[in-house]
DNA sequence: TATCCCAAGATTGTTTCCAATTCAATGCCA
DNA sequence: TGGCATTGAATTGGAAACAATCTTGGGATA
């Protein structure tokens, strides 16, 4: 029987946030959803007050959108919007790897290899999505980075919603994201900055240009 | 005599952001600085909660720092934080700039010319800090990048102090930033994407290493 | 029938008041 | 004298009540 954890006083608007972020990358709720302040408020036995911090927190981080007096949306984003975030991970994300490859254990590229494996199998969509942002953010795990890696994080958190629509209606019959994981792993293991650079560079605009033909996941 | 503005209902925690984003800009808040929360509700006429939400807002894009139970301060950053921000702005700044190039009119590069020139007049940092991010910033203006944009304002507004703290010790003896704004505007104006963005790099990279020859600037 | 207007309901924005927490100064004791 | 618990003021966190705004539906009118 565990004790009861007693909920701290203070930073009731945190927990909502957290909650709700998790809510929306678990797709409970879709891009373009509106958010009720009374729902949420209800839902978390608190006042509307921390509720509404919990907005702002994340609509700094892009996941919702607000409008003065009219209310609170699911952000939902353009294919331009889109092919935008992946370019700035693009540029990125190999330079956050770059920090992260030098302190990386061999046991940390040994679970990244034991990640990609279990990639291969299966074909739920869910189960891919855990594991190739846990295969990735693990990746940048190693280097204490104070903004980079929060800033990649956001990034997968803002594109989650279209990764998993694209997967649904896409399933990747080629063994391309396989085959290029794998690469990035030897290239780590080598300690190969650039290679391990350029590796990411292209699995990244790559995943970009297939997401770039399925126009029509995207609404507006 | 102006019509007096009519204060409209609403977003009162956008409007006191604002101010207070202007504020710690403007060098009126040192990093490390206490916000008390009713100074700013005093300031501003208004109850404590929209300061509370402006304090959430400003925390999203970095400007602030929040600890539960405890307060608020101005943000304030190591000497490793800062140049992981250079090395953030030296991967997308140029590919800001080559979304924005094709876009820009030729009226528009003549006004980039002209601030060049403005900046090479007058010693004064106040003046040169305005119109160096007027420059930067007018350079980016043209295209309409709804996330990449915002996100270089914020490495641009983070990392502000530092750069005032910088030319206030250092005044920039020699010439390197004027020439390479020159040669900025000089490809800009041929439209040659792969130079604009090589100059760009290399002029941030050039400017995060002066900064890392004065680690008294940062006092953690 | 289409359009405009208006009013009621729903939802968000703000203020006020109270509770919880933190921090610093004070006094106590070894 | 140094360390430590305690107590109080200062400050932040939260809840309920109230005010302003927007939306939505119906109805009157051209």
């Amino acid at each position: 029987m565990t004790t009861a954890e007693p909920i701290p006083h203070g930073a009731a608007g945190v927990r909502i946030a957290d909650d709700l972020r998790t809510a929306i990358l678990a797709g409970r709720y879709a891009p373009g959803a509106r958010i009720r302040q009374e729902d949420l408020a209800d839902q978390h036995g608190a006042s509307r007050l921390p509720v509404r911090e919990a907005l702002r927190m994340l609509e700094g981080e892009g996941l919702v959108t607000l409008v003065a007096n009219t209310g609170a949306w699911v952000t939902s984003l353009s294919l331009a919007d889109c092919e935008e975030m992946y370019q700035i991970r693009e540029r990125i994300e190999p330079l956050l790897l770059r920090y992260n490859v030098p302190m990386l254990s061999d046991a940390q590229i040994d679970h990244l290899e034991q990640l990609a494996l279990q990639m291969e199998e299966g074909d739920d969509v869910e189960h891919f999505l855990a594991l190739d942002r846990e295969f990735h953010l693990s990746s940048y795990s190693a280097a204490e980075t104070s903004l980079l890696g929060d800033t990649v994080r956001q990034l997968w958190n803002r594109t989650q919603h279209y990764r998993r629509a694209f997967m649904q209606v896409f399933r990747p019959s080629d063994r391309s994201v396989h085959h290029e994981h794998h690469l990035l792993v030897a290239a780590i293991r080598r300690r190969d900055l650039d290679e391990a650079e350029r590796v990411l560079a292209s699995h990244i605009r790559r995943t970009r240009k297939e997401l770039a033909r399925h126009p029509e996941i995207f609404t507006d």
